[in-house]
RNA sequence: GGGCGUGUGCCUGAGCGGCCAAAAGGGACGGACUGUAAAUCCGUUGGCUUAUGCCUUCGCAGGUUCGAAUCCUGCCGCGCCCA
């Protein structure tokens, strides 16, 4: 029993919510007794392939739980997405064909791979269209029956829409049912998802208990604020760190970030224990560009290799700290069609680099001073450049590229 | 179905016949300062082969005017109230 009493503390940690931790535990001792696999859902949206960190923070939770010998049970929710989950957002969802529901699935597992052990007896994929298309309107109906509009307008998004006189549809009380019915139709025994998905989580439980099922347990996980450290880290917010974004990107934005975050990431991005990281957020222990340091590492290596990591500080330290070109210059090819006797306008070539979008937005970038070439700054936006010998081409800090001229066909 | 209201640039939000490419704030980008942190300060923030210039933009389509984001008509979206 002492093994699950570590268990149990090691999978409450960095949680939210947990409804409730005395269940958790008690399940967990019932799967031990009965040498059975507790199966733990987690439902995907078909629609954002791309992880970031924020995915991660729930996927790194039931990775543990595959590492005591549990079962993930990955919900494609490609019924649900013809939906989308009302969370706030105003925008309807484009109905998703057939195809980049399976193309998006097949992103979200090569990314999801990262975190989750992807061997047959601890992932389970399933796709809720498997039970929600043969449902006809008497079933959903009977569905809705579990439900009262007083208990929707409970939830957040729902209640702030109402009191804003925003719209709300019909079927968007539906989702949460939905979303609760898969959970009874693969026997759910854990339910993960963030704060966000609260509401709905606890409607699977309920409609569980209708079913004659024991309820899943709920395990809430925060929502790890982005890079700008104010919003929720999101692709559509341009705050985020993607799983699949080369090392020394990962590593960087993570320096970027405000300092006031790094508790709660080194909480939720790493595996770090809690006295660690108490000593790492201590200023008086730790210069926090050094537990930043340290917190951009642990990242990167869950998603590249410790080398790759070590590198990528290293990288970094080189290029921003000492202020040095970085060592791996992308060299960017200038279509021969865009030269004349070996020459390009400036502008020109920022455009064709894709450094600016337009002609205007170059010339504000040259005309701010944020443009240097072969070493030097460049402030005329009128200027015609060479492009021999490789020159490199910086813009601010951060975007730069050796420029060559392609052979002329 | 009827009445009232509303629709502005990435977002919020002013403008209510010319001085409007459109106030202000936010965000973003660039610069200074730094630890690619925070705070602060400065600049930029529709497009155009290079511009005391031209073009496109204020839900959509027409109309009135020398001239419209601003007025009129119709349509569409959204909200509220009535049925």
């Amino acid at each position: 029993m002492d093994q699950i009493d570590r268990q149990t503390a090691s999978l409450l940690a960095g949680t939210d919510h947990v409804y409730s931790s005395q269940e958790l535990k008690d399940r967990l001792v019932q799967a031990a007794r009965e040498g059975r696999q507790l199966r733990i859902k987690l439902g995907m949206d078909p629609t954002a392939p791309d992880l970031h960190l924020g995915h991660a923070v729930v996927l790194r939770k039931l990775r543990q739980f595959q590492d005591f010998g549990h079962r993930a049970v990955l919900i494609i929710g490609d019924f649900t997405a013809m939906i989308g989950d009302p969370t706030g957002k105003k925008k309807t969802r484009p109905v998703l064909s057939a195809e980049q529901v399976e193309a998006n699935a097949r992103t979200y597992f090569a990314q999801a791979g990262k975190i989750l052990d992807t061997s047959p007896e601890k992932l389970e994929i399933r796709r809720n269209s498997e039970w929600l298309s043969a449902m006809n309107f008497a079933d959903a109906l009977k569905l809705a029956q579990q439900m009262t509009v007083a208990r929707m307008l409970e939830r957040d998004t729902f209640s702030e829409r109402h009191k804003a006189g925003e719209a709300i549809y019909i079927h968007e009380f539906m989702y949460p049912l939905m979303q609760g019915w898969d959970s009874v139709m693969i026997r759910a025994d854990v339910e993960l998802g963030g704060t966000d998905q609260t509401f709905n989580n606890l409607v699977g439980r309920d409609l569980q208990e209708s079913q004659g099922q024991k309820p899943q347990i709920v395990i809430i996980m925060p929502i790890l604020t982005g890079t700008d450290g104010r919003q929720k880290m999101s692709k559509s917010l341009g705050n985020y760190i993607g799983v699949s974004e080369p090392a020394t990107e990962q590593f960087g934005k993570t320096m970027s970030i405000p300092d006031a975050l790094m508790p709660s990431w080194f909480r939720l991005c790493t595996p770090l224990p809690e006295e660690r990281i108490t000593s790492l957020t201590d200023g008086r222990l730790t210069h926090p560009r050094q537990a930043k340091e340290v917190l951009g590492r642990a990242i990167v290596e869950q998603f590249h290799s410790v080398g790759d990591a070590a590198a990528a500080s290293e990288d970094f330290r080189r290029r921003f700290t000492q202020g040095e070109l970085p060592q791996d210059i992308p060299v960017h090819r200038v279509e021969a069609s865009l030269i004349k006797d070996g020459k390009i306008g400036l502008l020109n070539l920022l455009k064709a680099v894709g450094f600016a979008p337009s002609t205007s937005e170059a010339r504000r970038l040259v005309e701010s001073g944020a443009v240097s070439y072969a070493g030097e700054k460049m402030s005329d936006p009128k200027l015609v450049v060479g492009v021999a010998g490789q020159p490199i081409l910086q813009v601010g800090k951060r975007r730069i590229c050796r420029i060559e001229a392609a052979e002329p066909a």
